[in-house]
DNA sequence: CAGATTAATATGTGCATGCATAAAAACATT
DNA sequence: AATGTTTTTATGCATGCACATATTAATCTG
C-alpha cells in the first residue's frame, strides 16, 4: 500500500523503526534502498538518508555503500548514559545538594594510576578527596589525582567547597577522554565515608582525560550502595 | 583569520570542538551563529548546520531556536555503551564463547518482576538461568522471565544450546525498553556459578523490554567480578 | 580461466533555496 | 505597568541536484 504521507524524517523513521521492530522487516534483512523507500515515502531521498542515517547511528541498520542498508542482525543497542555534575543530578531530583572536601594532599600517586596518566612514577600530583551528598546523606565519594603539569592554576584552589570537577571543567581543556563502568567493593575508608558495610558493592565510575598527549586528570567517583544508572534503549 | 578551507562538515567539527575544548570559546558563552560560521568556514550553512547538529547531540552545544547555540556549560558526556549479544563480545576479543544453561521453569516471579513487569502478580512466566562463559571461566550469568502471553513461542524452546537472549532478538517483536546498571553483591548461589567469593561486587545490566503495553522479558546479568563497561568521551 | 580492468550502483555528502517554527524583542493596548 | 500582539531572527528541515566514494558485478585480457 503507498502510504499517506511521509513528510518529515521523523515519521519515516518511525515508520522504518516499526517496520524493524514489528520484524515486517527481519534481522539481517535487506531492507529497499534509499530511492525506492523515496518514492514509496512519497518525500525525498534525502529525508529518506537522514531517518536511515539516525537509525544506523543508533545502532538499528547495517549500511555500507553500494552493498545496500539491512536490519542490524545483532542490533547493538547503544544505551547513552548521561554523566551529568552530580550537582546537577542531585539537584534535578529536587533534593539538597551538599559538598564535602575530604582530603587534599600533594603527593606520589599509586602507581596504577601513573602508569594510566602515562607519567614518570616520582610525578608528584595534586590529590583531592571529596563526598558528594544529597540530603545529607552521601551520594558519591570522589577520588582525583591532578597533574599539575597540564593544571598548574589546580595548586592555587583549595576546593574547600567548589567541586574539582566543576573548576575543572571550567578552566582545564581537554581534548578526550575515557570512561569505565565497574562494580567494586567497600573498602574500610570507603565504607566509613559513603556510610555504607564494609565489602558492600559499589558503582564505580572511572574517568581519565586527556589533552592531546598528556592526562589532565584522573577520577574515580564511588556511588553508595544502590545506585543505579538508567536509560531508555 | 579567515581559515583556508573547512570543506566537509567534519572539518567544520572538528574545528569548532577544538574551539570548545580550548577555551576559545567558553562554556556557556553563545557561539556565532550559523550564517556567520558558514561564511567564515566558506561553506554552506547546512553544512554547519550537520557540524553543530552532530555536537549538539554528543552533548557539547546546546542549542535552541532563535536563541541561538551555546557552548553546554555542563559537558554531559553522553557515554554511549554498546550492549552487543555477549557471545559476539566474547569472540570478538578472540576468546572461545560457551553457554550453559542452569535452570528452565515455568513458574510465578517473585512480586518484583511481576510488577516491573505489569503483569498480575499470579502470572506465570519462563524462567531461563544460563551461564556465558569465555575460554571456559564463567563470564556472565544470565537470569531471565519471559512473558509467555507475548511470546507464547517461547514455551517450546529448550534453550539448552541457543541463548535465550538470541531466541528472543531473533523472534520477539518488541517497541521499547529500559535499561539499567548497578553494583550488586554476589548471593551464595550466584557466587557459585560465577566462581567467586560470596559478597563480590559484580556489575549487573537490567534490562526490560516492552511491546507496546505488554512486557516481553525482564533479565538481569550479573558479570564475574572485574568486568568493565568502557566507551570513550 | 585467473587476474586485472571497467562499469554500474547504493550510500555519503555538499550546496542553494525556500519555508517552518520557536522564542526573543519590539511594539501596541488596556 | 501589566498584558497581549506583532515582528524579527536563528535554528530546523525538506527538496532537487551534483558529485564523491566504496563495492559489487560485469567485462576484458593474457
Amino acid at each position: 500500500m503507498n502510504s499517506p504521507a511521509f513528510r518529515d524524517w521523523q515519521s519515516v523513521q518511525d515508520e522504518v523503526l516499526r517496520r524493524i521492530r514489528t520484524r515486517m522487516w527481519e534481522p539481517g534483512a535487506m531492507i529497499p534502498n534509499e530511492a525506492d523507500l523515496a518514492v514509496e515515502f512519497g518525500c525525498a531521498r534525502s529525508t529518506v538518508n537522514r531517518a536511515l542515517r539516525s537509525l544506523a547511528e543508533a545502532g538499528w541498520l547495517d549500511r555500507r555503500r553500494k552493498a545496500g542498508t539491512r536490519v542490524a542482525a545483532q542490533p547493538i543497542a547503544k544505551a547513552t548514559l548521561s554523566i551529568a555534575v552530580i550537582r546537577h543530578e542531585i539537584e534535578e531530583r529536587g533534593q539538597k545538594y551538599s559538598y564535602q572536601r575530604v582530603a587534599r594532599t600533594l603527593s606520589v600517586p599509586p602507581l596504577d594510576v601513573s602508569a594510566a596518566m602515562r607519567m614518570p612514577a616520582e610525578t608528584v600530583m595534586l590529590y583531592i578527596r571529596a563526598l558528594h551528598l544529597a540530603d545529607d546523606m552521601p551520594y558519591a565519594l570522589e577520588s582525583r589525582w591532578i597533574n599539575l603539569q597540564v593544571v598548574p592554576g589546580a595548586q592555587d584552589e583549595p576546593f574547600q567547597n567548589l567541586s574539582a570537577n566543576e573548576w575543572l571543567l571550567r578552566h582545564a581543556p581537554y581534548s578526550d577522554g575515557e570512561i569505565a563502568f565497574s562494580a567494586v567493593n567497600a573498602g574500610e575508608d570507603e565504607a566509613e565515608l559513603l556510610a555504607c558495610p564494609e565489602g558492600a558493592a559499589l558503582f564505580a565510575v572511572d574517568r581519565l582525560t586527556w589533552d592531546g598527549d598528556a592526562s589532565v586528570t584522573k577520577v574515580r567517583l564511588l556511588f553508595a550502595p544502590g545506585h543505579q544508572m538508567r536509560t531508555k534503549l
